[in-house]
DNA sequence: GGCGACATGTAACAAGTTACATGATTTA
DNA sequence: TAAATCATGTAACTTGTTACATGTCGCC
C-alpha cells in the first residue's frame, strides 16, 4: 500500500480531480511512480474512506461535474509517518532494456529503431518537464527558486526526472550507434 | 507476464540456478527489472513446463544439490518475437522520490539522512557494476569491446545502470545540500 | 460526422508481496 | 556460536492490469 503515499504526496499543493491526478501520473508523478487510472480512481476511494482526503463536488455546465480531493491533516500524518519509515530499494521496469540485454541474440533492426524511438520521446518529456519547472519557479532563477521558493519538493523531483530522461537519451543514442556500427561491419565483413 | 522475458534474457549467456539467478536480479539484471526470488523460481518452474528454458540437475556434494537453467531455441524465438513488439512506458517506483515531493511537508532531518544514504548506496553500486563492466570486457578497452566484443548487450544494459546511479547520487547530494541550506536559513531566520 | 478531451468507475483476471518452511555449510 | 550463504520452494494475501461501460462537449 505505497500507491497511497505517492497519492497523498500528489494531492498536497494541489487540488485535483481523479481525472487530473491521472494526467499529474502520467507526467510530473511518473517520475518517482507509476499508476494507471482506475488505480487512481480505487484509491482515492480508499483515502476517502480512511479520512486521508476529502473530496467536494464541483458543479459544471459544459463538463461533468467533478470531484476534488486535497490531504487532510490525517494524510499528512500519514505521510510524515511515511518519511520516516526504510526505503524499499527502488523499482524499474523496462522492455527496451530487457531487449538490449538481448541485443546480441535478436534482431539489430528493430532495437536500433526502438532505441532511436526512446530517445526522441526522452527528447519531448524533457521539453515537457522544462516547462512544468518554469511554470514553478515563476520568474525566478533556478538557483533562487531552490533558495527560497516555497514548494521545491515537486521541483526537485522533477529534476531528477529531466536528469533521468537525459540518461535515456544519451544512452538510447549511444547504443544504437554502436550497433548500428556493429551491424555496418558485419555486413561488410 | 513480461517477467518472462527478462528472466529469459538472463539466461541467454549464462546457465544459471534459481538462486545464482536471484542474485543477478539483485545487480545487473536490476538495472531493468525488479523481481524477488519467489517470483523467479515460480517463474522458472512455468519456462520449463513451456519448453522455454531447460533445466538439468548438478549433485554437489558440499552443497545442496541444484539445477541450472539455459534458454532453449523455443526461449530465443519467444525473445525474438517480443523483441518485435511495441515497448510499455517505463516503470519507476521509488519511495524515496515520493518522500521529496513532500519534502515541504515533512521533517527534513530524516529526509537529509535518507538522501545521504541513498547516495552512499548509489557509490557502492556504481563501484559493483564497474566490476561487472571490467570483467566482461576482460583485457579490452571500452571502446574495442564495444566494437569488436562477443557480448555486448549485458554491457550496455551495465552502462545504463551506472549511468542511472550515478545520476541517482548526484541528485540525492544535490537535494540534501539544499534542503540542508533552507533548514539552516530557516532556523537563523 | 468523427476524434480527442473530460469525467468516473466496475469486473475478471494476472501478477507481485509477505510470511512461512527446511536444512547443511562456511565465515566472522 | 551466531550470522550469512547456498538452495528451493508453498500458501495466503494484496496489488496491478485488461477489458468493459457510459455520456457530453469542443474541435477539425
Amino acid at each position: 500500500m505505497a500507491l497511497r503515499h505517492a497519492v497523498l504526496a500528489a494531492l498536497l499543493d494541489e487540488e485535483l480531480s481523479g481525472y487530473q491526478l491521472a494526467k499529474a501520473f502520467g507526467l510530473g508523478v511518473a517520475n518517482f511512480w507509476h499508476a494507471l487510472p482506475q488505480q487512481l480512481y480505487a484509491e482515492l476511494a480508499r483515502l476517502e474512506r480512511d479520512g486521508l482526503v476529502s473530496g467536494r463536488e464541483v458543479v459544471q455546465d459544459t463538463r461533468p461535474n467533478k470531484r476534488l480531493f486535497t490531504a487532510t491533516d490525517a494524510g499528512l500524518a500519514e505521510l510524515e509517518r511515511f518519511a520516516a519509515t526504510a526505503n524499499k530499494p527502488s523499482f524499474i521496469r523496462d522492455d527496451l532494456l530487457v531487449k538490449v540485454q538481448a541485443a546480441d541474440h535478436v534482431a539489430a533492426g528493430a532495437l536500433i529503431e526502438q532505441l532511436a524511438e526512446r530517445a526522441a520521446f526522452a527528447d519531448a518529456k524533457i521539453e515537457l518537464l522544462g516547462g512544468l519547472l518554469r511554470k514553478m519557479r515563476g520568474g525566478m532563477s533556478e538557483e533562487e527558486f531552490l533558495r527560497h521558493g516555497e514548494r521545491i519538493g515537486p521541483y526537485l523531483t522533477c529534476l531528477r526526472g529531466i536528469a533521468f530522461e537525459q540518461g535515456n537519451r544519451d544512452w538510447c543514442r549511444r547504443s544504437a550507434a554502436i550497433l548500428e556500427e556493429r551491424r555496418t561491419a558485419h555486413a561488410r565483413g
